[in-house]
DNA sequence: CTCTTACAGTTTAATATTAAACTATCTCTG
DNA sequence: CAGAGATAGTTTAATATTAAACTGTAAGAG
């Protein structure tokens, strides 16, 4: 049975780096967005401000993916920021079944004033990979995000 | 100014390693749960029944902090795996304050029926990663996932 | 012993999240 | 153009999650 126990000792591995990577994710996230409650914003609404800012202006569609939530969410999300004057709505006019997310100024300020610290937290948890520990994890993270959906 | 130009070089490297990492932990995450609704559990049940079965009985708050949700969302994970008569808990004799929490005999089943199919899900996500890879994105996860919290 | 402090777990109230059904719009095919 | 199917976003109802205040238990200092 070579060839099973070849096998399990793989699937043993996946499993064994399965659970650090989500606790590497998991732990960094927690500490990252520790602080954001002073804001009185949630990971998801820290979430949107960060994708529009380095974005532009995008669909709802494109947000939801981008932070790995429902269709549904996004529509309170972004609903909420709205509410808030963080974020304009806006119908495009070529097809009018997106609507065009954008920053507000004031939602621009608040991102910007918040961006500096939260990077440099993220730079703190990354400090302790060299250069080329830090390339590999970028190479290897790339190649396991992008496989099919189901 | 290039000790400022360096360190914004390695802060957006950082920037960008964080973004790549929490999309693979995301979408592996999303594709590797993607069925459990079949069988009516929640990722953190799934969380709590896969962590009793390879721990062994322990308390709560180990619970908590291998499946990184808080405590006040444990005694609802628990509570209702309890209902399900999944999990059995019993009052720690020696220290009053401590729940153990183990798996029933139908929690057992249940789990030892649905880890093949989803450990064998996780080995098909890491596949396509060579041995090295495995090896290092382990090593590299596991120095992040260790620092201190707060 | 008793007071203080720490800790495990619970409760509560507010919010976040999801799946699924739904509306509105677009696109393609004939 | 009409109808079928796809797509963006919304709603709804059920659940999950959290922070914070709380209860009960333990441990250590004086």
């Amino acid at each position: 049975m070579t060839q099973s126990t070849s096998k399990n000792r793989d699937q043993d591995e996946a499993l064994s780096a399965y659970v650090k990577l989500m606790r590497a994710a998991g732990s960094i996230t927690h500490r990252v967005h520790g602080n954001l409650a002073e804001e009185k914003l949630s990971v998801s609404q820290f979430g949107v401000l960060e994708a529009l800012y380095h974005l532009g202006p995008v669909c709802q569609r494109d947000l939801a993916r981008k932070i790995l939530k429902s269709s549904g969410n996004l529509t309170m999300v972004v609903r909420n920021l709205e509410q808030r004057k963080l974020v304009k709505r806006t119908r495009s006019s070529d097809d009018r079944r997106y609507y065009q997310i954008q920053l507000t100024t004031a939602g621009r300020d608040l991102i910007e004033r918040l961006f500096p610290a939260h990077a440099s937290r993220i730079a703190d948890e990354f400090k302790l990979l060299d250069q080329s520990e830090l390339e590999a994890l970028q190479r290897i993270c790339r190649k396991l995000g992008l496989q099919v959906e189901g």
